[in-house]
DNA sequence: ATATGTGAATTGATTCACAGCG
DNA sequence: CGCTGTGAATCAATTCACATAT
């Protein structure tokens, strides 16, 4: 009867950030109507994606913008702050660490962990890169939440795997290879490579419609 | 009866990445099955995806590694060359200069821009930093078809504008935020802080089912 | 009067079952 | 006999229309 379907999750997100501008802007009350032109969906699909979680506006008035906001956040789970590390300290590694809108929401950078000897002991954000040998140990002791995997796509669903079994929650895969999620762990692909290849197909779409004979 | 999934889309890309592992391991044939496999989907959707293209395999023995292969590039559009340039050389737009695997697909790197005169005039991966005045010069001249858009989101929606007018047909929108696509111009999102939220969200989703009275 | 909240209708995507070829 | 390719059936998501609350 219930689960959310995946995309009514990834646009709550859209109107957090929307109602969040909203707020900082000055504005205190909002519709269903502004949400749907900021967002880019229609004002029905606002209101039905808020009606899985419950009724947060006034009929004949709208939405309060920070009750929204609050609820939005509720919803998310955005409530309470979450324990992260980065697995693999590559390029990509040490952007995301020195990431400054990380802690907006309450996400703490916690631990950053490397294969490679030379970059084990380096501080980056404030952190001392540790081998990955220590991952189990470590994450359990930090009581870490969500993993940013930047490694090597061949080593990604290894890394996975061992993160799973050391209890944490979520990874954001940054690898562009699609992994199995460990039991219990929830797994969010973050693949430009994938959305770059998406971009091409739209752009060669308009003069398609060729057969291989 | 036409108008193909976006999820059939980012399937594909996905099929791609796995019959170029298998061409690299050796692999000559494959079948709905193994691909089902590997990009955690049914058989049954692979083959439905494929027929919305025309018909790749050989009843009873599978694909051919290599044509598949050959087939998922003319889909997706990867034969042919495509010229990038990335607006906003802050951190992430640097690390994307630096990318090694951009070539692989026949992506070049062209052109860079920023606004920060600090950053203008520098050298990044081999391209001057040019200033954003230019964009529409530089796109036009350089017949730059896709752009990283790695600026802060209060000024994506503008840079997404001059960058369609000025001929853009792809732009990778890295920024958190919403934009309208310009007329004639595709845009695919990669907003891996979107992905942490949902992230949360799915955290946090075996205790819940608590009402607000 | 106005904009929410929601069952019903529609549209779209996925699954299924099997016909069709090699 | 295998495994692909595909119409038909099922399932899910979006759209609509309007009753409902302020």
């Amino acid at each position: 009867m219930s689960a959310i379907p995946t995309a009514t999750v990834s646009r709550l997100v859209t109107y957090l950030r929307i109602v969040s501008q909203l707020e900082e802007s000055g504005a205190e009350r909002t519709s269903s109507d502004d949400l749907a032109r900021e967002a880019h969906v229609s004002a029905f699909q606002v209101r039905k994606d808020l009606a899985y979680f419950g009724r947060f506006g006034t009929r004949g008035a709208g939405y309060s913008v920070a009750t929204l906001k609050r609820e939005l956040m509720r919803i998310l789970g955005l409530t309470r702050p979450y324990n992260v590390a980065i697995v693999g300290m590559g390029r990509l590694g040490e952007a995301l660490a020195d990431y400054p809108n990380l802690e907006a929401y309450d996400f703490r950078l916690r631990a950053a962990f490397d294969v490679d000897e030379g970059k084990v002991g380096r501080e980056v954000a404030g952190l001392t890169v540790r081998h990955v040998d220590e991952l189990a140990d470590v994450v359990r002791r930090l009581e870490i939440d969500i993993a940013f995997l930047t490694v090597p796509s061949t080593s990604a669903q290894a890394a996975a795997d061992a993160l799973g079994a050391a209890g944490v929650q979520g990874i954001l895969n940054f690898a562009p290879t699609v992994i199995d999620p460990p039991a219990g762990t929830h797994v969010e692909p973050v693949d430009f490579l994938a959305g770059l290849k998406r971009l091409s197909f739209y752009i060669q779409q308009p003069k398609v419609k060729e057969e291989t004979a």
